[in-house]
RNA sequence: GGGCGCGUAGCUCAGCGGGAGAGCGCUUGACUCACAUUCAAGAGGUCGCAGGUUCGAUCCCUGCCGCGCCCA
């Protein structure tokens, strides 16, 4: 074994044994509780980034614990179509061979992205794979395989019969570069510096109306002016006309509440086919929409003759000094304001008016409200309830028609001739409704989210009633950033509630994002993501699950530090050195008897004693959903406890000349050693399962041992008190030798005074310990007779510890050290003393917490006493 | 404008009603027979500010300041 761990070829072995041997197999198995988690399924087109790590590693740890639980687990995993980012993709390609997609046609299209697909598209798999992710491959699905797509058909055909798909002519959110259009929440508000433009229209009867705008192009649609109805300085021009300056066109000054009276000069230009407000305005006051810019962004024929063909931007230019030439620009002022961008690719969304598709939120959305109001979903942590109810309760219909063609295709016929429109399962030939052959079926593909809306029961079978379906549907937990809250999460709830009657998963587990050093999201432009596949090649994927996990809080954001990660990697390292330990000192061909055969010492129940709360604690937090302080235990444990204390503790009988002690030690050693294992393994299964094989060859692998139970018997609270007090006492010898300067390899005596009989044995019969522990021979008595001339003093556990030195000791020095101690000490004691004497804090504590104190107290003075002990020796001097 | 989160040791962050914690960094010492990816000892904090509730507040409530995110 060698004495530093090389993860890696550790790691693709035993991932390999693992997926080979079937150990992530899900399987239905009525005799057991299922558990089971879906994947959020990553794009198809994308590669492992610190945010899949993360969000994987987190799902990872509760099926392995889980699966460790006797479950019956089921992680499926899979990956996402991605409409625009796969289409975008494949197109940069054909670029590169001079075509578009046009030149291929529909068709043609679609099968490079399909082998585009088939080559690349397991890319993100492999990678998981990497990182350690257990999860059932042989159900690794694909939003758009066969199963997806008829889920996606059923789905959009029982709504669409339900009347609750529909299509409109609506504002929607356009991207030029994409173009196609995108739903509400994939624009970016970004707080963007512009302008804001006073523009003076002419009134029809004299004078002029100022209005502020941002987008002073848009005017060329304008078709009314808006004012608030309860504004004084407006009312009397409510029904009047302005004349659009630049057009000429005749503009109805209407009253609307929507107008801020506070924003601009409180008089709005209503521009509906460029605005959703002014679109709704449009819709109450029945105003006509003109469409001035294209999808091209580029102005139409309606913006006429001087402006048609300009991009929107140049447009905007040539407007304002149009303006200007004919003095109605008012003033402008700068301003900063929201722009909506594309969450894509960046650029700035027109609004714009067309014809889509749309889903009624409302009927579907009630249900989900009730879902959670009521408590059959959960977040966690519990503050995201608020804000996916408050987005939930505030929803508009969802825009889900694309002008992509990678995707699945909307499943409606339309008639060429009588104009009629049919949905329909299998393709359609003939129009139902008059019979011609002149149907067409809708260009359009759904937004990329409606599948993954069906995820949690598509990849169940759905809708075929498989016996998966009906043993795992409801899922337990979905584990995904808070990021996707709106985007997916509340939509598997609709859609779940909605076809299967029941929640998509009982719980919710929300983490944040993964931020860089210096707290920026990572991201492609900024160059400063750290790509999670290098840091397992350098540190190991145990290392980097190690750190995300210990890094980060449910629902906060975590940084990503290479300390921390250097730091995973120590502890790692220890583990497999503390096992290295274990394992040289076994006894190969003899067979250990049982922690019950063998006579346990102190130090033995303490270490086990310890183990116990750690095993209860640690399911504890993982029941919480609190890996990082699961983890976080478990390293202190591990490295504190284990290894600085008990392995020191063992060394004495494992080197020395009892065989039956030696036994002992190395049953405990090993048997807690193998605990922990367990307890780490859903955390860093890599290198467990390697110490594993090591600690017990021939038995199942650690994937899947049982979890740890906590086993009462073996909590003993004496044990636990006299090893704690033995560690005070060797804490404080060791710092007395540190302080007065003791080579460490210089064996020294150490004198150690107490009248209470009970530490006198413990210290006694623990002798060999601590001599071995402070590197000294002990002096144990039970009262001082002669002043020890040079000696450094201190006071640990109610025990008065002599350190006698070979040169004179600085009494000055010493004095004033001890009386420093003194000092503190006093200050302690008084604290606690105010407290015992305050009447209401006896009454109305609960009595542990006053016993508490009392024994504080008790302790205090003891200390406090030996050391004024100490200090009128040094007096003396 | 509304909502949420954060402000704790030099840095990064846990803790969140009864003794201020960790890792890194720093200081001192040690290649001690599992590990220098180590060991031992130590320094370092008015727990953002101001009120309030409580026997007791870093933790609960209110207000304020600063930073970040989301929604409009």
């Amino acid at each position: 074994m060698p004495p530093v761990y090389e993860p890696k070829e550790v790691e693709a072995k035993w991932y390999r044994f693992w997926e080979e041997g079937k150990f992530f197999r899900g399987e239905v198995d009525p005799s057991r509780r299922p558990f089971c988690i879906v994947m959020p399924p990553p794009n198809v087109t994308g590669e492992l980034h610190m945010g899949h790590a993360l969000d994987n590693t987190l799902q990872d740890v509760l099926i392995r614990w889980r699966r460790m639980q006797g479950y019956a687990t089921l992680w499926v995993p899979g990956t996402d179509h991605a409409g625009i980012a796969t289409q975008a993709r494949v197109e940069a390609e054909l670029a590169k061979e001079g075509l578009t997609r046009h030149d291929l046609g529909r068709e043609k299209f679609l099968e490079r992205v399909w082998q585009w697909k088939e080559k690349y598209g397991n890319t993100i798999t492999m990678q998981l794979r990497r990182l350690g992710a257990s999860c059932d491959w042989d159900r690794e699905r694909f939003t758009m395989d066969e199963g997806c797509s008829r889920a996606v058909k059923e789905v959009f055909i029982r709504l669409y019969e339900e009347g609750l798909i529909y299509r409109g002519d609506y504002i929607v959110n356009w991207c030029p570069r994409c173009q196609t259009v995108i739903s509400d929440i994939e624009v970016e508000h970004k707080e963007t510096p512009g302008k804001l433009y006073y523009i003076r229209y002419p009134l029809a009867e004299g004078g002029f109306i100022t209005i502020a705008t941002t987008r002073p192009e848009t005017m060329l649609g304008d078709t009314a002016v808006a004012v608030n109805p309860e504004d004084p300085r407006y009312r009397e021009l409510i029904g009047k006309k302005a004349i659009l300056p630049l057009v000429g066109r005749e503009l109805p000054i209407i009253a609307d509440e929507y107008v801020d009276m506070e924003f601009g000069t409180g008089a709005l230009k209503v521009t509906p086919a460029h605005d959703p407000h002014d679109f709704e305005i449009g819709q109450r006051h029945h105003l006509p929409a003109v469409q001035v810019i294209g999808f091209d962004a580029r102005m139409t024929e309606e913006a006429g003759e001087r402006y048609r063909g300009l991009d929107r931007w140049e447009a905007r230019r040539r407007v304002v000094e149009d303006l200007r030439a004919q003095g109605l620009l008012e003033k402008e002022e700068d301003i900063v304001h929201a722009v909506g961008h594309c969450y894509r690719c960046g650029e700035v969304v027109e609004p714009m008016i067309s014809k889509q598709w749309f889903v009624r939120m409302k009927p579907l959305a009630e249900p989900a409200v009730a879902a959670v109001e009521e408590g059959r979903i959960r977040f966690i942590p519990e503050r995201f309830t608020k804000i996916y109810l408050n987005w939930v309760k505030n929803i508009k219909d969802w825009c889900i028609s694309r002008q992509l063609w990678w995707g699945h295709r909307i499943p409606v016929w339309h008639c060429a001739d009588c104009g009629r429109s049919t949905a329909a399962r299998n393709g359609l030939d003939r129009c139902p409704h008059c019979g011609s052959s002149r149907v067409e079926q809708d260009p359009d593909v759904l937004d990329t989210w409606f599948s993954s809306a069906l995820w949690p029961f598509s990849t169940l079978g759905w809708p075929e009633v498989t016996p998966e379906l009906k043993f795992f549907y409801p899922t337990s937990v979905l584990v995904t950033g808070r990021d996707i809250i709106f985007f997916w999460v509340a939509r598997m709830i609709f859609m779940g509630l909605k076809f299967m009657g029941d929640v998509p998963f009982r719980e919710v587990f929300i983490h944040g994002l993964v931020l860089d050093a210096l707290g920026r999201k990572m991201s492609k432009s900024l160059g400063n993501g750290v790509d999670p596949l290098e840091v397992i090649e350098s540190h190991g994927a145990d290392s980097l699950r190690f750190m995300l996990v210990t890094g980060s809080t449910p629902g906060n954001d975590l940084r990503f530090h290479f300390e921390r990660l250097d730091g995973a990697r120590n502890f790692i390292n220890k583990l497999w050195n503390a096992s290295r330990f274990v394992l040289m000192n076994l006894d190969e061909e003899e067979a250990l008897p049982q922690l019950d055969e063998v006579r346990l010492e102190l130090v033995d129940r303490w270490i086990i004693s310890r183990l116990q709360d750690v095993v209860e604690r640690v399911t504890a937090y993982l029941e919480e959903y609190e890996l990082g302080e699961a983890a976080r235990l478990l390293y202190e444990f591990m490295w504190d406890e284990f290894c600085d204390w008990y392995i020191e503790m063992a060394k004495l009988r494992l080197y020395g000349a009892d065989p039956e002690a030696r036994r002992t030690a190395q049953v405990v050693l090993k048997s807690v050693l193998g605990t922990c294992l367990k307890l780490l393994h859903p955390f860093i299964p890599f290198v467990t399962e390697e110490i594993w094989h090591r600690l017990e060859p021939g038995s199942a692998p650690l994937i899947v041992q049982s979890w740890p139970a906590v086993e009462e018997k073996r909590k003993d609270a004496a044990a636990e008190a006299a090893v704690g007090m033995l560690q005070e006492v060797v804490r404080a010898v060791r710092h007395l030798r540190a302080e007065m300067r003791v080579p460490p390899g210089k064996r020294a005596t150490v004198i150690l005074v107490t009248r209470e009989v009970d530490k006198m044995r413990l210290l006694e019969e623990h002798r060999k310990i601590v001599e071995s522990l402070v590197a000294g021979e002990l002096v144990l008595k039970e009262i001082l007779l002669e002043k020890p001339v040079n000696a450094a003093h201190a006071v640990a556990a109610g025990i008065e510890i002599y350190l006698p030195l070979e040169g004179l000791i600085d009494v000055e020095k010493e004095r004033a050290r001890l009386h420093k101690e003194l000092k503190e000490l006093e200050e302690e004691l008084s604290r606690v003393r105010r407290k015992l004497d305050n009447p209401s804090f006896l009454a109305k504590a609960p009595a542990e917490v006053v016993a508490k104190e009392r024994a504080k107290e008790e302790e205090l003075e003891k200390n406090r006493l030996s050391l004024e002990k100490l200090l009128s020796f040094l007096e003396g001097v």
